[in-house]
DNA sequence: ATGGCCGCCCTAGGCGGA
């Protein structure tokens, strides 16, 4: 039983960042990488640079512009139907099974800047997005599923040592306790491990994402951890929480995204 | 709060990101 070493990353654009995905394919050869805001249709995606890299299987849900996500892997992919977080119609999620894990790879709504669902309606997006997460997650747990992963750009940072100032975020959407609440919720009644924190221990500040508007990010260092790898209760005994591993280093260089790449390795059972 | 940027789009300011 060989390891399968998994993947997640916002890329903010794809097609921009085409040779820095492929450069960081060739440096750490996951299984499966799992992009967001990859910001392209379907048919717009460079496949080709992916099969060139070895991955030949690539399952995509695209949208032109904006959001958008795709599921990249040395194995086959199964298509799996996405789970209806969204119910905006917008490019949100991708569903596989790969080597008997199940893989969701999602993009939660980032919400606006007003925590306030009565005045903004990105905000209400999100929180019914993560509403629905829970009862799915709630529901599909109950039932006899394989083992999930759950990977993606979640837009919350839930933990006080997952932003730079607790105190100082309470108010800034990723940080409410609204959403917070919710993002724990899910993985409680989900039956999930937030692998970071199983990982790293709660008192380790953790980020994988740095703003672009900062002068120097890595000298203020106010970042979020706002990507996130989960396991279910079949996953869990299979992951090498040791491996868990955010890849700082693809933060910086030249047009890097706003976040890193976040990995770790697990058995599988195909 | 970082509001100091970045990427997208029927190319230029508006939208969305978080």
């Amino acid at each position: 039983m060989t390891d399968l070493h998994i993947v997640t990353w916002n890329i903010n654009s794809v097609r921009l960042r085409i040779d820095r995905v492929c450069s960081f394919l060739d440096a750490t050869s996951p299984d499966v990488l799992c992009l967001q805001e990859i910001k392209c249709r379907e048919g717009e995606y460079p496949l080709k640079a992916f099969q060139k890299a070895g991955y030949e299987h690539v399952e995509i849900a695209g949208q032109k512009g904006y959001h958008g996500v795709a599921t990249v892997s040395r194995y086959p992919l199964q298509r799996l139907d996405t789970p209806e977080f969204c119910m905006h119609g917008e490019a949100r999620g991708v569903a596989v099974k790969v080597r008997g894990v199940e893989v969701h790879n999602l993009y939660v709504p980032a919400g606006g800047d007003e925590p306030d669902p009565e005045i903004n309606p990105k905000f209400a997006h999100k929180l019914d997005f993560i509403d629905r997460m829970d009862s799915i997650y709630t529901t599909r747990r109950a039932g006899n599923a394989d083992p999930l992963i759950v990977v993606g750009d979640l837009n919350i940072a839930p933990e006080e040592h997952d932003v730079w100032s607790h105190k100082q975020l309470l108010k800034v959407v990723s940080h409410t306790p609204i959403e917070v609440d919710g993002l724990k919720r899910i993985i409680s009644n989900g039956g999930f491990t937030d692998i970071a924190r199983a990982a790293r221990g709660p008192d380790e500040k953790l980020y994988t994402w740095w703003s672009y508007r900062a002068r120097d990010w890595k000298a203020s260092n106010r970042g979020r951890r706002l990507d996130h790898i989960w396991s279910d209760e079949r996953a869990t005994p299979l992951v090498e929480m040791g491996s868990y591993t955010i890849h700082e280093e693809d933060r910086g260089g030249e047009k890097p995204s706003d976040h890193c790449p976040v990995a770790i390795r697990m058995k599988a059972p195909g």
